[in-house]
DNA sequence: CGCTTACGAGAGCAATGCTCTCTCAAGAGA
DNA sequence: TCTCTTGAGAGAGCATTGCTCTCGTAAGCG
């Protein structure tokens, strides 16, 4: 445990380093290329058999080291996971947040669409990157708490839509009254989309469940023979839920 | 591949002739018996350690058998998985029918929010089960045809509750026009809810998806320490998808 | 130049899924 | 009632996995 965290500590500080600085001595420079390698190895792996196929062993085989090589740069199997659901959340995080700035800021309705796009694009190019962190949690993984920052990155780009929308007047107020007794719960979405009442807070993030569940039943199979036009079917789907969040069309 | 099927068809096989007559021989009794104890021990095994966490040899172990001896009744894994699988469906099937069953008929708003109650209520208390047949599928795992007619037990009790709200004036003509073009994809659906406009579909599989979206989020961890009331926010947002459907308060 | 320290190799452990063979007893047919 | 087929369990074994431990070695720092 202690000595797992603490290597995984390494990891990051040595990729932090590096983005910062230009690496410091030989050794972290060659230390962090490795590492990247077997990143990048263990990222094809996962492409290709999924989160179960990943193998260590695998891994060191297609490096030309021994297995337990392997456990210089990561201490278990698990913090390799790790270190592939941080790229794969900054992965799609990156992707909505580059679709929504291609966007004319004041387009709220295309910005929403293309969002959605972004993450369902990238969701279907990387299946298994998209099940390692929207699907169902790998057995005994707990997902350590320096993953969150790179976790909210889609999530805060939705939010300063609807933030943004709301400011400009492009929601339309909810007709009835919010919810009751849910204001605590309202409170971690607030500080996504300041400025914005409960009642629409909880429709965006209806409208947020909609878009990740259509996404999760196509890239899981459930559409298989059923929905084959997935693009079109999913746009439409993604109009209703912007519809549902109150946003004019 | 050919003997997995066929000793798969054979458990299938005695399976149905033990619903059907009180059972043949002795020995097909005993069979079944010990059919039905293994998937009981591999259901325990899945809900305290995953489907990842669902080994053979602890099965057999547990039974008293040699590992080697559960192949005589299972031809892999895969095909322990598989019957647990259907079984997961058939579970989940049967608690929306019997939510549903037992609201007004013509109740048609709390016969939809009585059905996403079960499901989620299902799916927080067999987390495991619920991951198996809707989480990301496991790796190499392909479903067999046969699995079909118990994997939409559930979504054919949603379309009953369309179809009849549809039927019945409740459910509001949608105010544009569908969606072009998305005439073939609406086959399937129009087979589970008779009657009703493509619109209107569209919409109901809008709502379909934003049930099992919020399920899952939950289910999967999404909400840890984000929402807290979960079943009040869940209706909430299974009001908002009524809504999105058309459907009358 | 010498010492520390990180790194890779290799053997080994426990566990897994699955196969093969062997034995034995229960059931079916005469 | 006797025989013979067939199904079931035992056991050894294979390849694979994650992970640990030890040991030599070479790189880098003082």
């Amino acid at each position: 445990m202690f000595v797992k965290s603490s290597a995984l500590d390494f990891w990051h500080r040595s990729d932090n380093l590096l983005c910062m600085t230009a690496s410091r001595t030989a050794r972290e420079r060659v230390r962090a290329e490795l590492t990247r390698e077997i990143t990048d190895i263990a990222r094809r792996q996962l492409a290709t058999e999924g989160a179960g196929g990943l193998s260590l062993r695998a891994v060191a085989r297609e490096m030309g080291m021994v297995s337990s090589a392997i456990y210089r740069y990561f201490p278990s199997r698990d913090d390799l996971l790790t270190a592939l659901i941080v790229d794969g959340y900054n992965a799609l995080g990156e992707a909505v947040e580059q679709a929504d700035s291609a966007c004319p800021r004041h387009d709220f309705s295309g910005r929403w669409l293309a969002a959605c796009h972004a993450v369902r694009e990238w969701a279907v190019t990387h299946p298994h990157e998209y099940a390692l962190i929207y699907g169902s949690p790998v057995p005994g993984y707990q997902a350590p708490q320096d993953t969150i920052p790179a976790r909210v990155r889609d999530v805060a780009a939705y939010g300063r839509i609807v933030s943004d929308a709301w400011e400009a007047g492009a929601i339309a107020p909810p007709s009835g009254e919010g919810p009751e007794g849910l204001e605590p719960d309202a409170g971690s979405f607030r500080e996504l989309m300041p400025g914005v009442p409960d009642a629409v807070i909880w429709q965006a993030v209806s409208a947020w469940t909609a878009l990740y569940g259509w996404v999760s039943f196509e890239v899981f199979g459930q559409f298989n023979n059923v929905i084959e036009n997935r693009r079109t079917t999913f746009e439409h789907a993604m109009r209703l839920a912007a519809a549902t969040m109150g946003l004019a069309q």
